[in-house]
DNA sequence: CGTCTATTTGAATGTACTCAAAAGCGGTGG
DNA sequence: CCACCGCTTTTGAGTACATTCAAATAGACG
């Protein structure tokens, strides 16, 4: 059972039977309906969450009402609003399904209980959370040095073939730009 | 000794008098010259590094050799090229001191014998980790969703009296802008 | 004091935005 | 199965914001 998820975690750390069975107890099989809300902005974020299958989106919205795309996840990703889940305060961030989708929940005490009753855990999620930095900061860099058509063409490398599953407007949004120019920015490139 | 970086931890986990030594045993105390890289781009990252009097900047260098500043760290930050530390690869920044600096090393190697032997640390680490995520989600959103000034604006109140340790041109690439769109908005701003 | 670097200012250009409207596409119900 | 409706994507025109390049001014350091 959760295969994928057993993959994943066994890259970086090794499980035994018995503690891969209390892991197993501690999760949440959920069937996501397209547009459904997994955290809505203001509600305290209660999971974290892996991606089985389907697709969500984090995102903001900000004062003026226009949503912003902070992540788009995928199977095999990790997702929750990593402010709300730490501090307990209300989320920050929206996070739906764009397709119909199937997770795994931790609920945010089986979280911390998890954690410290098989530290490795605290190992896995020291790495995943590595990761997840270096990609922050390419990100950030791409932002902050290149222009929208690259960063548009580094996106479609990363996230091959999501084009087919989720509406431009998100891409437009997740890039920074708006739905206008992402596809003006197509169309230059459809040229070439 | 080193009772700034013992603070920060002991705010997350405690540590035994023990496993203190055993991790003051593996700083390396190290003084930088302005202007001195403590890590070069190409080269291995062989340090993880807590700084603590000074200021350093990691940037990273495009391929039309600009420079695009990722990182801002004062007293009490980690900082180091995560990507070049966790894969072994060539570093893709450079991280430079911009005042005299004095900072405490750990080998790359160190950091992980600590980790093991530690494992109180993989939570600190973990927790740490944690919040630079939420930083970074932070600094993206900022990124796709706020126009320069009002980055600026947030900027100066994260780092308040950073602008009289650091040149302005340093700011304007960490917000993604040139130095002098910088200055416009400064003179804009001022002007109210 | 002089030199080097940082910052400011100006003018022209370019990139992305807004607002408005048309075209395309997908799903639903008659 | 087609027609309609709602939502997404495209297109156009005008505007705003940030850039480039060049030059002047100001500051810092030896």
């Amino acid at each position: 059972m959760h295969k994928q998820l057993l993959n994943d975690i066994s890259g970086f750390i090794d499980l035994s039977k018995e503690e891969q069975d209390s892991f197993f107890s501690l999760l949440q099989p959920r069937k996501l309906r397209r547009k459904q809300y997994l955290v809505q902005a203001g509600d305290a974020c209660r999971y974290e969450c892996y991606v089985l299958k389907g697709c969500l989106r984090q995102y903001y919205v900000d004062e003026s009402g226009s949503e912003h795309t902070v992540m788009i996840a995928i199977e095999n990703w990790w997702t929750s609003d990593m402010y709300g889940l730490i501090t307990g305060n209300a989320s920050l961030t929206n996070i739906e399904a764009m397709e119909d989708s199937e997770v795994l929940l931790i609920e945010k005490n089986d979280f911390e209980k998890l954690l410290s009753l098989v530290p490795k855990f605290e190992k896995f999620f020291r790495i995943k959370l590595q990761r997840a930095f270096v990609a922050h900061q390419k990100r950030i860099i791409e932002n902050i040095s290149m222009p929208a058509e690259q960063r548009y063409i580094n996106f479609t490398q990363q996230y091959p073939s999501i084009e087919q599953r989720v509406p431009l407007k998100y891409i437009a949004s997740y890039l920074g730009i708006t739905p206008e120019s992402l596809s003006r920015i197509r169309k230059q490139l459809a040229g070439k």
